[in-house]
DNA sequence: ATCATTGCAAATGATTTGCATTCGC
DNA sequence: GCGAATGCAAATCATTTGCAATGAT
């Protein structure tokens, strides 16, 4: 969990202003782990603080990206998530329930170590996206079957 | 390289009907490794062919998708693309030209085989995009600092 | 003959942009 | 005070959809 003064230095280090609208959108990014598009951030928002426009939510999501503070996902929907994580990591993505999970550090370490040395691009990031049922539908699938 | 009735053979087998339209647009595919754009087959079609609209090259891709004879890509851009390969593979994408080229397949199959090992999902699909430069690229920079 | 496919034009929906107002520094 | 950030409304652009005409079986 971040305080509004470490995120506000975060910003500051990183050449851009400081306003409430920015707190208000990286804050939410910092503390979950669930990928929100940009709808769901300004729903989020709108229930929380009083006013932000979606608007501001896109450009605000891109300034955080393009500052390097998150990163933006493509999970094949017609929509962009958006991730606190700004380092390139793999995704796992239930195809029953839509929820998004991170891949295991260590192994998407593996991986990438693998295509670094095997593949003949010179590589600078890597997007891993992984589809299938997670440990809950699975689960769901098993009661339904008896 | 493919004839029209070995494609015709695919689509009944697939019990889709046997349209020009169709048969263009997989040709397309088929022949190609460049991993086009709805819109890029739609100008390539209508440099050959006389007749044939947008909405239909959406809906025949969709078609064709959907009975397993080509696969989406979601390399990170404003549209999609599309490949000729149904089954699952990596793609490296060029950060500098923007070309698409296929990862080794014996490359991704040490990948998915050690993720499937690894993850609590039970995966059914794999989608990999590699960022980098590609080797022309890299040629070219060189070239240029010299 | 029947039902799917085509093609146009209009609709959709996520994202972007222009621009006047407001705010951070 | 100055330049960047905000917020509205309008624009954009890929993709989808409704529907009448056409084509495949």
């Amino acid at each position: 969990m971040m305080t509004r003064e470490e995120m506000a230095r975060l910003f500051r280090e990183r050449g851009i202003k400081v306003t409430p609208q920015r707190l208000a959108v990286y804050e939410i990014l910092a503390q979950t782990k669930s990928h929100p598009s940009a709808d769901q951030i300004f729903r989020l928002l709108q229930a929380q603080n009083p006013a932000i426009s979606l608007s501001t939510v896109y450009k605000t999501l891109d300034t955080l990206r393009s500052v390097g503070l998150i990163s933006l996902l493509n999970v094949g929907e017609d929509s962009h998530r958006y991730d606190g994580n700004p380092d390139p990591h793999g995704h796992l993505v239930c195809t029953s329930c839509h929820r998004v999970d991170d891949l295991d550090e260590g192994l998407l370490g593996d991986v990438s170590s693998l295509l670094q040395r095997k593949s003949h691009y010179r590589l600078s990031a890597l997007n891993l996206y992984l589809y299938g049922l997670c440990p809950d539908c699975q689960a769901k699938l098993i009661r339904k079957a008896e």
